[in-house]
DNA sequence: GCCAGGTGTGGAAACGTTGTCAGCTGCAAA
DNA sequence: TTTGCAGCTGACAACGTTTCCACACCTGGC
């Protein structure tokens, strides 16, 4: 790292007081009270008081003080977001859909990452609840923080999975749906030994895509082995060990739960020179791009992500209007995309 | 899109009104005063009753309120950062440093998008001005946003590029050096048409690209065909049609000087069924996941992303306590990671 | 000539916190 | 006995906005 020579600098003009509603009145012979009907506009203002208050705002370049306003109407247009990790792209995407949908509300988005840990996710409710956050937008890792939310009167809104006791709206994806249709595609195909590697969570999330994986099996009246079934650690340091694991129980193909479990399964095969779809088939949930990348592509369940967060935008917005509507949980369809990933397996 | 059915609720307990120090003080039989003094923990306050009033609050599950701290104090723990596209992984990557150091630090982040729009900067920074930010980093798109916050006092620290007309903090990637390596390796190989794919702006990232390309060049005592320079608009609906141009020209290498680019580039070669590294080889500038995943890997100039985040906000807090340290501008350096699409160019 | 109601205005009281200040208690030093 | 001071406390005034309220001015209809 260096540190760059700095050139003489324009000294900085006086860093001059904020501008406030009161040198605005006093500018334009008003009271404060009237400034802030005028620049609110709301309340009876005479055309030409309000002409005048606003071209003296602009010329001043007033900017009203937000927290000011917040303590006096108890309420902000920040919303908090709770993530669980900013790396991993299902959780950026998520988040850029929601930042679109608010910003273009007139809301902001108060981003933070809770490590997946129930602390960490506490915590972010309490700064939401310090500054009176308009609603908060999770990615629930425990029940804690949305009932202290939901107790409190700030509107929830969970998504991608449904951990709350406490009722508040949701925006979830199919993901019994799913994981069927990627079990099933394996099984039409002829695949009679799936290995699935999940992690092992209580989230709707995992369950559901696991209870997809059951279902299509069910559904086609074919046997499981159990032990093809590999619960992940959700921290997962040795995420490896399990896919080598599995893979010494000699499944015909692999169905990755999720990203991270696709990526490091990918990686996996490759450094032992198993070929894709030749050797075993590989079917990922959530697509991302470099799925669509490799040679040959990875079969995988895309996630409407960017919509599941603008949705839950949507959705915690319309409550603030509907303050009384009972709460709604919604659930957006994946699909599943058929890249070179998949065969059927070869001759035994 | 489906709407599941709702379970007959539990009635969510009464929405209680926020418990406020004024209500810690009567329970403990103190005032409003020694209340603050013990839960902020400055000024005197005599153990028994701080003990007694950290009790009650705990037991009240108070929460302070943000806004009228904020207001008394005249600044927030808020910072402000601004990036130009969250989808890009890379920004996504930066906000995520950003965010990893600030709550380390006590800090939350306010998240805005522009989308690289002169007026959508310049709102985001009327947002951070309004809710007294504590600071603002940015990837700048314009002069004004930051010469108006550091009008106003605001610390600002311009990340990945500088275009402050105003003093301000930075923290860069050496974008010069990087251009340079990855050209020298190119020429090194014994490319001697070298397409560079750029875009169009006068931010300090893609001038420092450029300027690499170029010095690399002279440095090896090489002429330079200008044809082979090709500046993309930054919005880029027709990206696609000017690295077909580019290909047209017959370079034996590109260097495309963003992942967006080089992605665009990584396709329209995989369309045309060209093959890396016999056909063309190519370098990318900021290496991400997919460019090792594909075959053949793709020759990246790396760059520390992560830690270019977790800098800025260092350096933005550093100057909460060192208030009129002179501005510093920091360089990162990125590393060149030679990868499978690069090689000799084939024999004419 | 009076009242009703629409317009427009400013004073003042919030919102919940922090910080200043004066004042209270003891207790030790003068 | 006074003086000084440390330890501790509560009143009170901010911070900048919004909002309730009272009031004042009109106009038009009785």
């Amino acid at each position: 790292m260096t540190t760059l020579p700095q050139e003489a600098d324009d000294a900085v003009p006086t860093p001059q007081r904020p501008v406030t509603l009161a040198d605005i009145a006093r500018a334009a012979g008003t009271s404060a009270s009237t400034a802030s009907r005028a620049l609110s506009g709301r309340g009876y203002v005479s055309p030409d008081a309000r002409e005048r208050l606003l071209q003296v705002a602009e010329r001043l370049g007033y900017v009203p003080n937000a927290s000011a306003r917040t303590l006096k109407q108890q309420t902000s247009s920040v919303v908090g977001v709770v993530v669980s990790d900013l790396g991993n792209q299902f959780y950026a995407r998520l988040a850029a859909g929601i930042e679109q949908a608010l910003r273009e509300a007139g809301y902001q988005m108060l981003l933070l990452g809770d490590n997946s840990q129930i602390e960490e996710e506490l915590e972010a409710a309490r700064v939401f609840l310090a500054m009176r956050a308009a609603g908060v937008i999770m990615t629930p890792v425990g029940a804690d923080a949305s009932s202290l939310l939901v107790r409190q009167g700030v509107a929830v809104v969970e998504v991608d999975r449904r951990l709350a006791e406490l009722p508040c709206d949701a925006v979830l994806v199919d993901n019994e749906l799913g994981a069927r249709e990627a079990t099933q595609h394996l099984l039409a195909l002829g695949h009679r030994r799936i290995g699935l590697l999940v992690v092992d969570t209580e989230w709707t999330s995992d369950i559901g895509r696991q209870r997809g994986y059951h279902a299509a099996h069910e559904a086609a009246g074919l046997p499981m082995d159990p032990d093809l079934v590999t619960l992940v650690a959700p921290d997962a340091e040795d995420t490896e060990e399990h896919v080598t694991a599995l893979l010494d129980r000699c499944p015909t193909a692999i169905f990755a739960a999720n990203n991270l479990l696709a990526e490091c399964t990918w990686r996996v095969l490759r450094r032992r020179g198993l070929r894709l779809p030749h050797d075993i088939s590989l079917v990922a949930f959530d697509d991302l791009p470099w799925m669509e990348m490799v040679e040959p592509g990875i079969t995988a369940v895309a996630q409407p992500t960017f919509a599941v967060g603008r949705r839950a935008a949507e959705l915690l917005l319309s409550r603030t209007v509907e303050v009384d509507r009972p709460p709604r949980v919604e659930q957006l369809e994946p699909t599943l995309v058929v890249r070179g990933s998949t065969a059927a397996p070869a001759a035994a």
